[in-house]
DNA sequence: CTGTTAGCGCTTTCAT
DNA sequence: ATGAAAGCGCTAACAG
């Protein structure tokens, strides 16, 4: 080491001192610290790591890179994560398995600590496999060994709430704009908006349910279809934030008021819809916390600590685009 | 290595292989091939890092972890660095040039090959003084040396764009969001508008500039101040999309439709621009571009090309929250 | 308290 | 074409 000769020290002193590992005399400490100043020294990170098995670095897997969504999960990593030392190197798995699976082969021979994998598309077999070689803490599913935690938020809850609210409002026709058809959320907001519907006695209408792929563009594209087929409702439930915006606009450029006309929830409650016009009524999902708390976890377990931590269930916000009908 | 002794060769064999950097016998090709299946090798990555003095990992400073306006930036970014083996480690200055700082020395000690610096706040000096150790691209300064390289838009001129638009409509009482005072962005656009105004021989009006912070809340704030004051406009120009949401929400409120009774125009083109109520006119900045070709050149620079790249200019997109003054 | 030694897992001369 | 040996920069015994 460089800053070993300009101190007069050996290699050994110098990580001692940079460790915390072991007493070092004064006089020592104190010519260490100044060559360390003088060349601006900064250990490297890679040796450190091969050295130590320690890589200072957790994996994220994302599905979407740009989106609202996984924005606001990212912020709560990024908090949960801070002056731990560690960084994390985010990777997308584009909503596809196998590519899930690619990226998390990638990361592992990045040796990175662990695993943060979020809205992921693999088994929870897989997920188990490959949390014997770094331990997983994933959303999305119910999960609990030694170095793999999940954690997995009631859609099905969530849903009914908004549906039971819309029905507490008075509206009994109920469009519902689906998630991708294979992803398994989306199947349990359907589940959702069925048992509250049955629960009040309306009959369900398939006609009045249609498929999104959770972007702005089939939720206007959805309503658009129910539109043209003259279906009557009085409401639209749309599987996510995003699927709802989209819907909006439909209703905006058809003339149709909301919520005056229509009522309009969403689910997720995305940073910005509290902004929309009018802002928005949805389900929320603790997106932050889900960021933080899974971080948390995870730090926890990589430091031979048991995994555990729980997050806060979904809860329906009511904003403006909702209202009784008349 | 585990996997020579498995296939019967050497560990440079291995490498060889690996590595394509010799010619290997068919046979031992085989051997080894197989092994690496059998044992599921892939190699360390620290290792190869700490040997080659590549890390094969690039740093990317935003500020903002959790915004739409980084987000697309970043997609920019995965997308330019698909197949170059490369991943990124994503950091976060927080809109401070002291934590940007630290951000940077971090990714340094991590030996990142390379650092993409967005909206940075430090000096060009700092920038400079940091691309001797590793070569960096960064977005809103002009820097051309052989280790960093710099593209700036021209923010004056976009905002010139979105004014002089408000003005051909007929507008003259044309109020102004500004971005943060110390923003040299912001400042820019506030040149543009100032610009435009001169041009059209409007006079300038102080009170029809009031500050905001680039967010949401903002923009919702400045509007009612210019309510409470009792000022007179018929177009309001926010210095970003964020703010004219929350604008566009203050209106909304007020009961003052947009674009018949106010216009409104905003700076970015965001994803979520072309679904809000109405549909937002902005002045597009290619911010998907950006992190592309910002991408592409650094990694032309760790190749040891020569650093180059342009960005598309800032246009204006029209859309439905700006109409002819009555 | 501190220096010497070995070695993390890989690549790269240098021989052969 | 291939193996042996050295070494990337650091840390962790092991002596002393």
């Amino acid at each position: 080491m460089d800053v070993a000769r300009l101190a007069g020290v050996s290699p050994s002193t110098v990580s001692r001192i940079l460790n915390g590992t072991a007493r070092v005399s004064d006089d020592k400490r104190d010519a260490v610290l100044a060559a360390i100043e003088k060349v601006k020294f900064a250990p490297n990170q890679m040796a450190q790591g091969l050295k130590k098995g320690r890589s200072m670095t957790i994996g994220i897997v994302v599905q979407d890179i740009s989106s609202p969504f996984f924005d606001e999960t990212l912020r709560g990593v990024d908090d949960g994560l801070k002056n731990t030392g560690y960084a994390s190197v985010i990777v997308s798995g584009h909503w596809d398995a196998e590519e899930e699976a690619d990226r998390i082969r990638l990361l592992l021979a990045r040796k990175v600590d662990g695993i943060i994998l979020l809205s992921g598309r693999m088994s929870d077999q897989t997920v188990l496999n490959f949390s014997t070689q770094r331990p997983i803490v994933s959303t999305g599913r119910a999960l609990h060994t030694a170095s793999a935690l999940g954690f997995k938020l009631d859609n099905e809850a969530g849903a009914y709430l908004a549906v039971h609210h819309l029905i507490e409002l008075g509206h009994r026709r109920i469009a519902f704009i689906t998630g991708p058809a294979n992803n398994i959320d989306a199947g349990e907001r359907l589940a959702g908006y069925t048992r509250a519907l049955k629960e009040a006695g309306i009959a369900l209408d398939d006609k009045l349910i249609v498929e999104g792929n959770y972007h702005e563009s089939s939720g206007m594209l959805a309503m658009n279809q129910l539109f043209d087929t003259h279906q009557q409702f009085t409401a639209v439930f749309a599987a996510n934030d995003l699927t709802a915006y989209g819907a909006r606009l439909a209703l905006y450029r058809k003339g149709i008021r909301v919520p005056d006309d229509i009522s309009l929830v969403g689910f997720d409650d995305l940073p910005g819809s509290s902004y929309t016009t009018p802002p928005l009524t949805t389900v929320r999902q603790p997106l932050y916390d889900i960021g933080r708390i899974a971080t948390q976890a995870l730090m926890r377990i990589i430091n031979g600590e048991p995994a555990r931590g729980e997050v806060p269930p979904l809860e329906l916000v009511v904003r403006e685009t909702t209202r009784r009908v008349r």
